[in-house]
Formats: structure tokens, C-alpha cells, sequence
RNA sequence: GCCGGCGUGGCGAAAUGGCAGACGCGCUAGACUCAAAAUCUUGUUCCCGCAAGGGAGUGGGGGUUCAAGUCCCUCCGCCGGCACCA
């Protein structure tokens, strides 16, 4: 253990405590009153009570994502966003803003109901427990978060709304004519719909909350089904247990309706190229074609979906997925053991196996042919695993010439390829050629497509094939319908019941509104039943509550309550209203005097890259249609804050023994030293190894700050006293006096020039969000004041409040003493106005210019800052390290860059 | 394979096209000390040189420019995402 640098074990503490019972950093709603003590009222003044959201402050709403508290506490790559968001939610406050700055937990999910199923103990505790845990971690690091505003996603005060907001869903359909969700009331009934069965089957069939008896991943180890985004490589993405697919009952939310719009609407949203284009890919728009092929010696006909309509003519057979609906129709006689031997074989396979050969291609003929509607020619129709049943329309027209996976495919089974592109350069061989080029081979009795270049020819075939009835524009999306069910017992139940028709057919109704919460039902065991139901299924009185009908034995997914907890916090004790509106729109940024539309920034990892932050969207989208939210997008600006890494470079896991545990170094160091050096490390997004040497840099860095302020014979007595008295550290940490050169006087101009030269720094980069080199700046100012003889009280006050964001403690600890020393009450360092640099006191009388020749730096020189080009010119061509370079050469040209080089060119 | 990002001292890193390596870690030498820790001071990209000084240098190669870590082309390596999506 190092010796201590400063006391920050008393003073740390004695700051949360101060921040906490003062409720420093509550936000204040319109239309709430402000405690006229509070700093926000000090300096804002009170808002009146009338809900005038022109008299608040602009807003800036800085988002965390939402942590699970897992049992295991803590890890130091958490506090790196949540340190970020806290500078720039200090910084926002001393700018003035009004600072929504929140933290909650996402607090259902399976390890809590594992632990329940293995030990018995009720996952509420469990979690109760590990929340607790998080809070004490994260209140010792010190954020200024709204204590106040603290969400659970198990509360049901909470999760009362996630099940409104499921009724929502519920409740409504998306009309394609208005592009947009509304209520299931305005679905129009056409008019052979009259049954009251009819009916309801029509609006179950358009909900965006429907059932459906799809195929679904099932997971024995864990007991669930999985999304499909939570299987990765055929293992659960939770704890790699095998999965199977399974034809089960599932709720699904039709997310697939919104493509185009969260598509086109990350466009109007400032989050980094790659999160953009992995959200794109996600939902994988791709404009092509249906085209119908008329299978020969079948009535049917064959529709396939392609991308390269324009390759039509190059088509030399068909593939259709193994579980195509009409292989079953099509397999000639003699090809159908065949057939049937394949479907076998593949149905084996896992997804794994089935997309691992990469390259290596199987399939079988069916024997059966299908007629190109362009050339009339027969082509074959072969079945192979490469052909997808879940995307398009399961079938391809396979143009092996122009494409990669039909060419590997028709050299395997030696089927004919056909060129129909030729490239730009005339000289390169069309064969395997898979971009836009000319239309070549493609002449037919009615269409023809020779000498067009690949868009147009798309398009005139498009129009063609639209225009014969054999086709028309398509757009598919690989996005799929979100799986919103789960077999467990630790999540939202949902608010609906099942009955029986006088048919015996089984429906559902919704829980009426004023029946939530739903809790869910007090259970002893909580593994699924021995018949395979949900762990629900054990509660049989609760199931059977309702006469006549029974419970839904199904919950939502741990997606369900971070879908929306950014509402919640806007207005989270509110028990009659998800959100008070006039409370949305002022911090969401559509009235008052804010403009970023949405969260002004959220800061989290990349691993929520596509699924929780389409899911939000999404549910964002749907309440924005139905009038709930008043922005299209939830999250304006969104940073991804890189991965910390283990000493050794390894990702940090338990296997490796590599895990930084956060309450160790605030043990050692403290929180101030902590926060500082998980920003000091280097640019926010990238990822970068943990070096707990690093941490010891800053923390000699905060040392040499209190030594900046402190008088040392004082502190040597106060060290002595606590080492005798370890107890009576909080009484003893008054009597550490102030230096006696901390003066009130006139700063010199160069000690002005030092701070100002430091604001500059420090609130450009925190407009950039570039912390390390703001410290390194605030470093830079500390090594030059050190040696001061005499440290004048305004400078030093103006360097605290550029500290304040980074190390609060320490800057509310030598704030409070500075301002007594100089017989001031200080004023709340937190809401204390932020300071502005004056350009004035950073001009220089001379300039330092390098003078190179011929690029080559060869000397400095002088100049005064008012001085000529062609004054610089004169003292750069006299410059004396650079005469032997210039000696006996011709000058050719001199570039003078004004204030930053001379550049002599010689030959 | 495709898409995105990144390659700079022993290490973390810095650098609106304009003095590469700020700031910090580590190391070096010194001061203080009986000694150590802590602190303070010095030096620290590499090569040649006692020094003055010179040369090379931002993954490799090429280009644009008076000037390139920065812009362009190409290759190599690492990280993240997607992965037969027609």
C-alpha cells in the first residue's frame, strides 16, 4: 500500500453524504416547485409553479445504460461511461442546463431465477441484493445521479407500464395506407367479415402483439425459447447451452412493419457510422423483384425473389429451399427418394452445420423443370440447403454467371452458366462478375436488354414482368418479427387471458387497464413444470383466477423493461401516467427552450449495438404514433464507449483471472483517482488495457493538487494525530490549514495566461468529449503552479471548477477551505457558473516559428506576433542553424504560413 | 468472404496537412534520509558521435504536396459486426 497522497478517505464520503442529503443533484420537472434553498433555485432562480417550461433552464438529458445488477458486482468497465456521462453531466450543470442525469436497474432476468431454481431462495431477493450492491458501488464512485428518479424494472410500480405499454402493442396494428401504428379500432372489416369470429380472427391476424405457432429456438438447459438474435453459432448467447427449434405458441411484436422507418430514420439521428451500419444490416433492406416461373408438366407456379432481375436471361436453373411448401408437389417419381434422403439429412443439421461449409455446396435435382418467362426455355429445379426457407420466398432463380454462390453451385453439379453481364472493362471475364455492368445475351420474344447498362435494364424488366402479370418491385428485409415470449417465471407477466369460443376454439382478450399491475403469482419452485409449462403453470389458483378463463403462463423477455426505462425516468414516481406529458416533452426537447430531439447524448457498450437499441426504437416508434411520446427517435446522440481490457490485453473474465475489481482501487487510490484514470486512459470509444500504474499517475496528479493548496506542517501534524487516532480522521481533517501564499491579490499575467490557456483546453475537449487530454491539460496547469510563490485565490478557484467535473471531491473539499480561507461563503461548486477563457489573455508578443528547408526542420526563430511575412521571410533566410543548407543553393520559394512555420525551398 | 474501425517510443497515448512523441507510466541519474518509502530535480524514439551535430523514423510499398502520422492507391496485421439474406 502506497502512502496516502490526501486524506480522500474522509473526504470522499463526507462529499456523497453532503450530495446526497442536500439532494444536490435533483432535476427539477416543469411545473414542480423548487426548494428555494437549493442550488438549482440559487442560481436559476424558482420556477413558478404554473408549469411553464419556458422558465426552466434549456435541458440536457445524459443517459447511462441501464445496468443488470449481476451478483457479481461491479466491473471496471462500467464506471468508464457511467465517469464520462457524469463529467459531462457536471459540466452541463455548471453551463447552466437543466441536467436530467438518471440510473436504475434491469433487474429481471435468468441468473436471479437460476439461483431461485437451485437454492429456493425467491429471485426477488436475490436481486434485491445484488441492487443493493450496485448502489453502494456506484454511489462510492460519487456520480451526480437523481436519486429520486431510480427505476427497478421488477418494481410494480414499474413494470405496471412495461405490461400498459405491451397492451399498446396490443391494441394496435400498423395501417401500411398512413405508415404508422394505430388503434386495432380503425381496422376497417371488409364486407363478407361479419362473424364476430371473423372479426376477431382478422384483428389477431394485424396486432402488433400476435400469436403465432412458429418454429422457435428452445433451450432445455435454460428451460426458454430464445429469440433468434440470442442464439449464436446453434449455443444460447446466455451461458452456450445447445438449442433446438421447435414449433411452440409464442407472442411476437411485429417489428418487421417498421423497417423502412427505422431505417430511414437513423438518418436523422448522430450516432457513429458503424453502430448506423450495423443497424442497417440488421434490417438488411434489399430492393429486387418476384418474378413467377410456370413450372412445366405442374400447374403451380414457382415465385423467387432476386435482386438481379436484369440477369434473368442468364438464369440456367431453380433452387428451392429443402422445406419448401411445393417440393413435396414437384418431385418427380423417380427423384423422390433422393429428395427425400436430402430433406432427411439437412433437417439433422444444425443452423451451424448448415451455414458452416462455406463454399462447399450440396443439394438435389427434383427432377421437375421451370419455364424462364423471358426465353421460354426449361430449366431444372433443384433443392439445397443454401437457399434459405425464412428469407424471400424461399426459392432463387440461380444465375450462376453473376453470382458467387450459384457459380460454386453449378461447378459443383456441373449445371451451365451463361453470362448475361459484361463488366465495364471489356477485357474482363464476365463469369463470376457480380456488379453493375451491360446487358449482354439478353434477347428474348418480347424483352429485350442488350446494350442497357445494369439499371436501366432492371427497370425495363421490372416494368415488363409487371406489365405481363409475371412479377412486380419487391423489398425484403432479413429483419424477422421479434420472439417476445419466454418459458420463465423472473419477468412481466403478460396482461391477457385465454378463453374457448362456443366452438371450442381457444382466444385472447387483454386485461383491461385498470387491472394492472399484473403481479406475478407467489411460487416455492420455479423450475418449468414436469409437462413442459412455464414455471407459471405451478400457480393453478392464480392461473384460474378469472372465472372462465385462464392466465397467460407466459412473460416477456428482460428486453421488455429496457425498451422504455428512458421514459420512465423522465417522471418516475408518476402512478397515473407512464410519463406526465408536459414532463416528456420538455425533456425529450419538444417544447421549452432545448432543441435535440430525444436523449441529448447516451453513453453504453457496442454489445447492445442492434438488439436493445432497435427494440427501443421500435416500441419508441409505435407510442410515438399513438400520440404517447412526442419525438420519432428516443436517442439523438448515442457513443459507444470502448471495451477495458485486463492487464495482460485479454478481455477481463473470471477464467483469466484478469478482473479488476473497482472496490480494491477505491480502497487504495479513491473515487476521485479512480474516475480520473478510467478517463485518462485514452479516447472514450476505443478499447484499451487496465494498468493499475496508470491509476497511481493520476493519483500522484491529485496529490500534487492538494499540495498546490495545502500548508504541509499542518498536514504533518494531522497525519501524526490520525496515525495515532485512526478513528478521529473526521475531526482532525479540520485542522489541515490552506498555504499561506493561497492569497487574495492580482494575478500576474502569466499566471492568468496559465488558467485561461486551461479553460480554453478543458471545455473544448469536453465539448468533444476528449477527457484524457483535458486531464493531461489540467496537469499542464498544475506543474506549472506549483512553483508559484504566491497563488492567487481567483486562479486557483477557476482551475477547482475545471477539476470539478473530473474529481469532485477533491474540488468540493479545497472549494469549501479555499473560500473560508479567504473569509468567503462558498457558493454551490456545482451549480457554480462555468468559467469562460478570455482570448485577449493568450495573445502572444512573440512567436516561435520553425524554419525548415526543404521540410527539414533547421532552426527556430523569433519573431514579434505583429511581424510582416516579409519581415518573417528576412529573419527565416538569416536564420543561423539554417545557413549551411542554404549556402551555395538557389531559393526557389519561400512559404511563409503566418504563425506556424517558415518552409525555405531550395535547388 | 462482406461491412466498419484501428496500426505512432519499453507501455497508455498526443498531434485544424505545418517543430512527431504533449500528458502520464516505466526506467535513469541526482537531492532529501541513518536507511527506505514518499516528495523534488535531470534525462529518456532509434542509430552514429566525447560533444557540437548528423542521419533515420508514425505496419510495408507507391502517389499528391513547398510540407503527409494526417489526403489518395495498394498490400500486410489486429479488433468489432454480419455471415449462403439471392
Amino acid at each position: 500500500m502506497a502512502r496516502r497522497q490526501y486524506p480522500f478517505h474522509l473526504i470522499e464520503p463526507r462529499w456523497q453524504q453532503f450530495w446526497l442529503a442536500g439532494e444536490t443533484f435533483r432535476a427539477f420537472n416543469p411545473g414542480e416547485a423548487v426548494p428555494p434553498l437549493h442550488p438549482f433555485a440559487r442560481r436559476h432562480g424558482t420556477p413558478d409553479k404554473t408549469g411553464q417550461t419556458d422558465l426552466l433552464p434549456p435541458k440536457y438529458y445524459i443517459l447511462d445504460m441501464f445496468p443488470y445488477p449481476s451478483g457479481a458486482g461491479l466491473h471496471v468497465g462500467h464506471p468508464e461511461g457511467y465517469t464520462a456521462t457524469d463529467i459531462l453531466a457536471r459540466y452541463r450543470r455548471a453551463k447552466g442546463f437543466n441536467v436530467l442525469h438518471p440510473i436504475g436497474w434491469d433487474a429481471f432476468g435468468l441468473p436471479a431465477e437460476q439461483y431461485a431454481i437451485r437454492t429456493g431462495q425467491h429471485p426477488r431477493i436475490t436481486t434485491a441484493g445484488n441492487v443493493a450492491n450496485f448502489r453502494r458501488q456506484i454511489r462510492s464512485l460519487g456520480f451526480s445521479y437523481d436519486w429520486s428518479r431510480e427505476v427497478d424494472t421488477t418494481d410494480p410500480g414499474y413494470f405496471r407500464w412495461t405490461q400498459w405499454i405491451f397492451l399498446q402493442l396490443y391494441n394496435s396494428w400498423f395501417n401500411p395506407a398512413s405508415n404508422r401504428a394505430e388503434s386495432i379500432a380503425t381496422l376497417v372489416f371488409p364486407p363478407d367479415c361479419t362473424t364476430e369470429s371473423q372479426r376477431r380472427a382478422l384483428r389477431d391476424s394485424k396486432r402488433l402483439a400476435f400469436v403465432s405457432e412458429a418454429p422457435v429456438w428452445w433451450c432445455e438447459a435454460l428451460g426458454t425459447v430464445l429469440a433468434n438474435e440470442e442464439v449464436v453459432d446453434g449455443l444460447s448467447e446466455v451461458g452456450k447451452h445447445p438449442v433446438v427449434r421447435k414449433p411452440m405458441r409464442q407472442w411476437m411484436l411485429r417489428i418487421t412493419t417498421f423497417a423502412d422507418r427505422l431505417l430511414a430514420d437513423l438518418d436523422t439521428i448522430e450516432w457513429s457510422d458503424s453502430l448506423k451500419e450495423m443497424q442497417r444490416n440488421w434490417i438488411g433492406r434489399s430492393e429486387g423483384a418476384e418474378v413467377d416461373f410456370q413450372l412445366a408438366a405442374h400447374p403451380a407456379r414457382l415465385r423467387v425473389f432476386t435482386t438481379r432481375p436484369d440477369t434473368l436471361f442468364g438464369a440456367t436453373y431453380m433452387v428451392v429451399a429443402p422445406e419448401h411448401r411445393l417440393v413435396d408437389e414437384i418431385t418427380a417419381p423417380a427423384r423422390r427418394a433422393a429428395v427425400d434422403a436430402y430433406r432427411a439429412e439437412v433437417a439433422k443439421k444444425s443452423d451451424r452445420e448448415r451455414t458452416d461449409a462455406t463454399g462447399k455446396k450440396t443439394g438435389v435435382f427434383t427432377g421437375a423443370f421451370a419455364i424462364n418467362p423471358v426465353n421460354g426455355e426449361q430449366i431444372p429445379v433443384w433443392i439445397a440447403d443454401y437457399v434459405l426457407a425464412t428469407y424471400g420466398t424461399g426459392a432463387i432463380m440461380a444465375v450462376p454467371a453473376h453470382d458467387q454462390r450459384d457459380l460454386a453451385f453449378a461447378r459443383q453439379f456441373e449445371l451451365p452458366v451463361r453470362p448475361v453481364v459484361q463488366p465495364p472493362d471489356p477485357t474482363a471475364d464476365p463469369i463470376g462478375f457480380c456488379d453493375a455492368g451491360t446487358a449482354i445475351n439478353s434477347a428474348g420474344a418480347g424483352i429485350a436488354l442488350d446494350g442497357l447498362p445494369t439499371p436501366d435494364a432492371k427497370q425495363k424488366i421490372t416494368a415488363w414482368l409487371e406489365s405481363n402479370g409475371l412479377g412486380q418491385k419487391t423489398v425484403n428485409f432479413k429483419l424477422r418479427d421479434w420472439l417476445f415470449s419466454r418459458q420463465r417465471y423472473w419477468g412481466e407477466p403478460f396482461p391477457i387471458l385465454w378463453r374457448t369460443d362456443a366452438d371450442g376454439t381457444p382466444y385472447h382478450e387483454a386485461l383491461p387497464e385498470s387491472s394492472l399491475p399484473l403481479l406475478p403469482p407467489a411460487l416455492e419452485e420455479f423450475k418449468p413444470t414436469s409437462d413442459g409449462q412455464p414455471p407459471l403453470a405451478r400457480a393453478t389458483d392464480w392461473v384460474r383466477e378469472i372465472p372462465g378463463a385462464t392466465r397467460e403462463l407466459n412473460t416477456m423477455p428482460q428486453w421488455a423493461g429496457s425498451c422504455w426505462y428512458y421514459l420512465r425516468y423522465l417522471d418516475a414516481r408518476n402512478d397515473s401516467r407512464f410519463v406526465d406529458r408536459a414532463a416528456e416533452s420538455y425533456w425529450m426537447g419538444t417544447a421549452g427552450a432545448a432543441a435535440t430531439p430525444g436523449v441529448d447524448l447516451y453513453v453504453g457498450g457496442t454489445e447492445h449495438a442492434v438488439l436493445h437499441l432497435l427494440y427501443a426504437r421500435f416500441w419508441h416508434k409505435v407510442l410515438f404514433d399513438l400520440g404517447h411520446v412526442s419525438t420519432p427517435e428516443p436517442f439523438f446522440k448515442l457513443v459507444n464507449q470502448g471495451l477495458i481490457l485486463g492487464a495482460d490485453g485479454q478481455k477481463m473474465s473470471k477464467s483469466t483471472g484478469n478482473v479488476v475489481n473497482p472496490d480494491e482501487i477505491l480502497a487504495e487510490y479513491g473515487a476521485d483517482a479512480f474516475r480520473l484514470y478510467e478517463m485518462f486512459m485514452g479516447p472514450l470509444s476505443e478499447t484499451k488495457p487496465w494498468n493499475t500504474q496508470g491509476v497511481e499517475g493520476v493519483y500522484r496528479f491529485l496529490g500534487r493538487v492538494w499540495r498546490l493548496f495545502v500548508d504541509e506542517a499542518s498536514e504533518t501534524e494531522f497525519e501524526q494525530r490520525l496515525a495515532a487516532e485512526p478513528g478521529r480522521g473526521a475531526d482532525f481533517l479540520g485542522q489541515i490549514q490552506l498555504a499561506a501564499n493561497v492569497v487574495e491579490t492580482e494575478p500576474s499575467a502569466a499566471q492568468l495566461k496559465a488558467l485561461h490557456a486551461c479553460i480554453r483546453k478543458v471545455t473544448d475537449d469536453l465539448e468533444h468529449l476528449r477527457f484524457n487530454t483535458a486531464i493531461s491539460a489540467m496537469m499542464m496547469f498544475v506543474n506549472e503552479a506549483l512553483p508559484w510563490e504566491r497563488k492567487p485565490a481567483s486562479i486557483l478557484k477557476g482551475f477547482l471548477q475545471l477539476l470539478a467535473p473530473f474529481a469532485p471531491h477533491l474540488a468540493e473539499e479545497l472549494w469549501e477551505r479555499l473560500h473560508a480561507h479567504v473569509g468567503q461563503t462558498p457558493p454551490s461548486l456545482s451549480y457554480a457558473d462555468w468559467p469562460r477563457h478570455d482570448p485577449a489573455l493568450l495573445v502572444e508578443d512573440t512567436l516561435e516559428l520553425p524554419v525548415q528547408v526543404n521540410g527539414k526542420l533547421r532552426d527556430v526563430i523569433h519573431v514579434p506576433a505583429a511581424a510582416t511575412a516579409a519581415d518573417i521571410e528576412a529573419a527565416a533566410l538569416a536564420a543561423e542553424k539554417a545557413q549551411p543548407f542554404i549556402a551555395g543553393k538557389t531559393i526557389r520559394k519561400v512559404i511563409v504560413v503566418p504563425r506556424r512555420l517558415v518552409n525555405i525551398v531550395v535547388g
